[in-house]
This record gives C-alpha cells, structure tokens and sequence, in this order.
DNA sequence: TTAAATCCCATGCTATCCCATAATATTAAT
DNA sequence: ATTAATATTATGGGATAGCATGGGATTTAA
C-alpha cells in the first residue's frame, strides 16, 4: 500500500526519487510503476501496471463509442510505463512534468492502491481546501468492510 | 500493452519508426503488427494479428447482411500486415496515409490492446475534444473488476 | 532496363545506466 | 543520554547504449 507524504527534487533531468516506502511496496507486488495524468486533478498520479489492467479491460465492456470510452483511451495515451534506475529514480515523461506544472521540487501522497505527485503550490492548494471542507461539513462518513 | 503518446517523423519514403516501447510489446507477445483503418476517427490503428482475428469472428456472430459486417468487411480489406526493417521503421501503405491526412509527422497514440496513428492537426483536434468532454461532464465513472 | 520497393549501414542525439558523494535515519557502545 | 559507527536513502554528474532518422546499395517487379 502507497501511504504518507513526502517531498523530494526533482533534478535537471526531471529525475526524482520515489519514496522508499512507495519502492518497497512495488517490489514486493513485483509490478511495474505506471505514471499518469489524473483525471481529478492537476497531478500525476502513480499506480501498478496490473491495476492499469483494469482500466483497460473496462474499455471492452464499454460502449466503444460512448465519452467514458474515449475519455479511458486517451488516459491510456497520457500513461507510461517506468523503469526505476538502481537508487530508485524515475525519469517524469515532459509531457507530465508539465500537466502537473512540476518544475524542481517534487510532493509525493500515498493514497493507498495508488499516489499522487504534486507540485508544492498545487498541493499546498489542494490541502487548504481539504481542510476547509473538513472544518464546513465535519468528517466523511464511512462504512468499512471486512478484509475477505 | 500499448501506453504513452510521441511524435515521430515521417520520410520521403513513407517510412515511420514505431516507439521502442510499442515495438517491446509487439516482440513479447511474439505477434504481428496490423495496421487498418480506423472504424470512429480518421486515423490509422494499429494492433496484433491476434486482436485482429477477434474483429473477424465478431463478422461471423451478426446478421451477414447487415450494415455492421458491410463495415468490418470493408475494414478488413484495407487492413496490412507489416513487416518492421532492422531499425523497427515501418512503411505505411498510400491508403493509409491518404485516409489519416498524414505527410511528415506522425502522432503515436498507445491505447492498451491497440494504438491510433494521427496527423498532429487531428491529433490535437482529438485532445482538445477529451479536456472539452472531461470538463463538461467530469471523469468516467468506473466500476473495476478484479483481474482474473 | 528503369522504376520502385526493400534492406542494410552510418550518424547524431537523448535517455538510461552506473559510480560517487551527500544527507538522513538507525543501530550500537560507552 | 550522548556520541560514534553503520546502514539506508537521496542527489549530482559523466559514460554508454539504444533510438530515431538519413541515405545509399541491392533486390524485385513492370
């Protein structure tokens, strides 16, 4: 599992290091990395090659001519598959860097199945409006199951 | 599994690379490319000859009169089987080249089983089409399976 | 015999790999 | 508890291999 928060540089080659926690977790799955544009927000967002799978399994059982479709595919288009280098670098794709507006420093986000990949301003930004909602509506409220 | 987005040149001789990556793929699965005609867009798609054979068996399940196996027939006619060179360039046959507008660049665009080949004027068209559409009516609600 | 398609070699560029070092965290020892 | 020793993680930069592309040689077809 992707989980806590951590901020690194990115370098002139728009290499970063990912979090040692979030490397241990792929290894251990033995998954490839995925990098993509969210589809939420102005991030990158990080997954496993099996759980990209999934999205594009759900593409067949589509309506292959209905937006959702459409919209999959081109998320497939903006998705790279990527190798660590020995120390456990990647390299972000130029066309990420810039959706994400990335330019040296890096925030990275455990969310569980996945993470995300900040730029400061844009997380500092996104926190801010967690923490209103919080403070307006209270706590989410949720059912929790059984692990099977 | 085809993934990620870049723009490689087109020669004088029609010639094209595929992307390394595109071509890694094609090698693992040990199959051959495909090029065709696009059913939605006009643009070219690209897959393997075993995805292709599954657009032929779904001929044999509709009516053999109707309107949808009219054009899955006449996708196939105009669909090639191509050899890559030692460089892993391909030549993309005049009919394809004349039916997706291409002359001397092309837009590589992974889409998971398959990948669409564009003129960078459509292609964009293409993009700006999904940010209208994933603005307008937000993400596509997904619902994912397990793997099996 | 000429034109066109295919194959193969050559080159510049860029992304990837690998080593070195700096920073941080963890353990051990006094 | 404080300091020292060690391991782990993060970052910088140079060497290298692989990729995209141009062009010429060889084969195939008309």
């Amino acid at each position: 599992m992707f989980l806590s928060t951590s901020h690194n540089k990115i370098d002139l080659k728009c290499r970063v290091s990912i979090p040692a926690s979030f490397r241990m977790n792929l290894e251990k799955l033995k998954e490839p990395l995925i990098l993509f544009k969210s589809l939420q927000f102005p991030c990158i967002e990080g997954t496993t090659l099996k759980r990209m799978q999934r999205y594009i399994n759900a593409i067949d059982e589509l309506d292959a001519l209905s937006d959702d479709a459409f919209l999959l595919r081109m998320m497939m288009a903006d998705s790279f598959e990527i190798k660590l280098d020995i120390n456990g670098r990647v390299v972000i794709p130029d066309i990420l860097m810039s959706f994400a507006s990335l330019n040296n420093k890096a925030v990275f986000m455990g969310i569980g199945e996945s993470f995300y990949i900040w730029s400061p301003s844009e997380y500092e930004n996104q926190y801010n409006k967690s923490q209103k909602i919080l403070y307006e509506k209270g706590p989410p409220k949720l059912i929790l199951k059984k692990n099977e």
